[in-house]
DNA sequence: TTGTAAGCGTTATCAA
DNA sequence: TTGATAACGCTTACAA
């Protein structure tokens, strides 16, 4: 395998010595134009290129940001992530990917990796499905080590930053756009139990309906699975109910997808017989018909926050630590 | 910020040398078995973990892999990457993901990232909307300097390995089942002319014409851009003819997802009115009702040869560079 | 079985 | 304006 050149080549062909050459590459230093030019003439003759290993191991920073999350097929994730790896790129950053599948030993292994690897921070979107003590206990050692930014995720007891969509007031928003045109008869696709956003969202729920702003029927709050088949399978129950919904809220877009399917299946007409909102605003959303209607992150921003932390080492000292954007209510076609 | 411990502090602490402590941790050398204890029990208390990137630059090699691809948000392109990080990780590599968006620009400023960062590979899905003879250039300079695998891409003039996926065969497949059923009018919503993989597909579809299996109507070829909106018109004009066509074949699984939707908005039904058939598999086909057929990648094998071929050295030295994946025709519900 | 020391390719300090 | 050299943290001959 070929042999790349070194400081030490170039140095010696050039007449100088090793830190002259570091000076015209960094341009830290005062150098002589004679001398810049001669060694910037090698340089370009062999297309050296410096290696970034040496100079992270003297430097004890690699310029490298761990992207922990659990799926990158799922759009949410590939969304965030490429606007953070845009950003990142801008300021010499390079991102490694690590996909857990939702396995906390998956995302221990990776945890090590990107340490032993020495990584600049880590971004991490959570979908563990088992919250351990351990996993609490695993952050908490190394949150200090390093910086660590959760988006849209939390840990308890930690002390990492926290970047996060304010879900709270996107699903409020959403829930007053369906209260503003006057429809009754709601009905919430909750996706999986349990976990913190969709238990914000199903107490929003249940407070519309205090509120009156709803009928209350106990079988419009479905549970099910974050797949567009648990939406299409509870849809289709829902839709053929003797009174059926007037709207379907799915908890994500995934499960929006799987009720407007059902609406097909149907034959059933969207929005004219059967209005759907969904919440994410995956690319998804656009790609099916009608467009879905649902409520946007901001993912550029979101990302952006998330790759600053890490960027912007004074940010480490800064005390405030949580960082809250808010969500856009997006209308389509099929609400 | 925290100051990490080192081969070092370990030995010091266990009074040895630090040879000894590298020993322990890869295995490598005889050891006494109680000085091995007393070393690794010091390691599980600190914690410690030996730094990668010092140990990189002893070895000349990073276990790094770049993954260059134009847009994760693609789900072609994301499980190509899902499946080659997956095995990756159970060799000890990691991988660096590189959007290029498309942009040549961005492509060299990730090559060259790459470079300086000593990755042992590259994976390189292309997509670059122009192929400059300067791009040729480029990657012929560092094929040789370390091993670059084209997925489903090539670029003339060199030399890298190729892992594609047969789509000439996986067309004619497709082509076949339409015979076989005896549809005489069939579309092909071509996308975007001058690139391989349609020019390739376009003439197995005239091919076909002219072997008489299916009607030549010069307006059912149509070409367009790889965009659901695009394949959405395309269909929405092919459906309004005096005679549509029975089939309506989408170059790629997107272009078919959005004449998918053209048949929802005039009140088809697929497949009893119109039958619709993609190409990729890519993960959407699942989440469109009625789902859609398609022919699929060899995901899985082509992600693992892309990544054996980084991983295994011995490759380098073989003469064989091109690898050929059959593609599997997947029947589902919308032809 | 263990230790010494060189080397990987940079950068930065200090001296000249 | 330049050069010599130590340092970053590890691995591996080679020596003991």
């Amino acid at each position: 395998m070929y042999k790349n050149k070194t400081v030490y080549d170039i140095a010696a062909e050039a007449g100088v010595s090793v830190a002259t050459v570091s000076r015209v590459i960094n341009n830290s230093d005062k150098v002589a134009e004679s001398t810049r030019a001669k060694i910037q003439d090698l340089i370009d003759k062999y297309d050296f290129k410096p290696n970034e290993v040496a100079r992270s191991l003297y430097k004890n920073e690699t310029k490298l940001i761990g992207f922990i999350l659990p799926d990158i097929t799922n759009p949410y994730y590939s969304t965030v992530l490429l606007e953070a790896e845009k950003y990142a790129l801008e300021q010499g950053y390079t991102m490694m990917i690590c996909n857990t599948l939702g396995d906390i030993n998956n995302f221990k292994l990776y945890l090590r990796t990107l340490l032993e690897r020495k990584v600049d921070g880590i971004i991490y979107m959570g979908g563990e499905r088992v919250q351990t003590q351990q996993l609490s206990q695993l952050i908490k050692r190394y949150e200090e080590e390093l910086p660590i930014v959760m988006v849209n995720w939390s840990i308890p007891q930690t002390n990492c930053f926290t970047v996060k969509s304010d879900e709270e007031q996107g699903f409020e928003v959403l829930l007053e756009e369906i209260k503003k045109k006057g429809y009754k008869d709601v009905a919430l696709l909750a996706g999986r139990r349990g976990v913190m956003p969709t238990e914000i969202k199903v107490h929003l729920y249940e407070e519309a309906i205090q509120k009156g702003w709803f009928h209350h029927r106990k079988e419009y709050l479905v549970d099910g699975d974050f797949t567009v088949e648990s939406g299409k399978n509870e849809a289709l129950h829902l839709l053929q109910l003797p009174n059926r919904p007037q709207v379907i809220i799915g908890i994500n877009d995934i499960i929006a997808v799987g009720a407007l399917n059902a609406c097909h299946m149907l034959r059933l007409s969207v929005p004219e017989d059967v209005k759907i909102i969904g919440f994410d605003n995956i690319n998804l959303t656009r790609a099916v018909y009608p467009t879905m209607t649902t409520v946007s992150h901001d993912y550029v921003n979101l990302a952006h926050k998330a790759v600053d932390l890490i960027v912007d080492k004074s940010s480490l000292l800064k005390k405030e630590r949580r960082f809250l954007y808010p969500m856009e209510y997006i209308c389509r076609e099929s609400f």
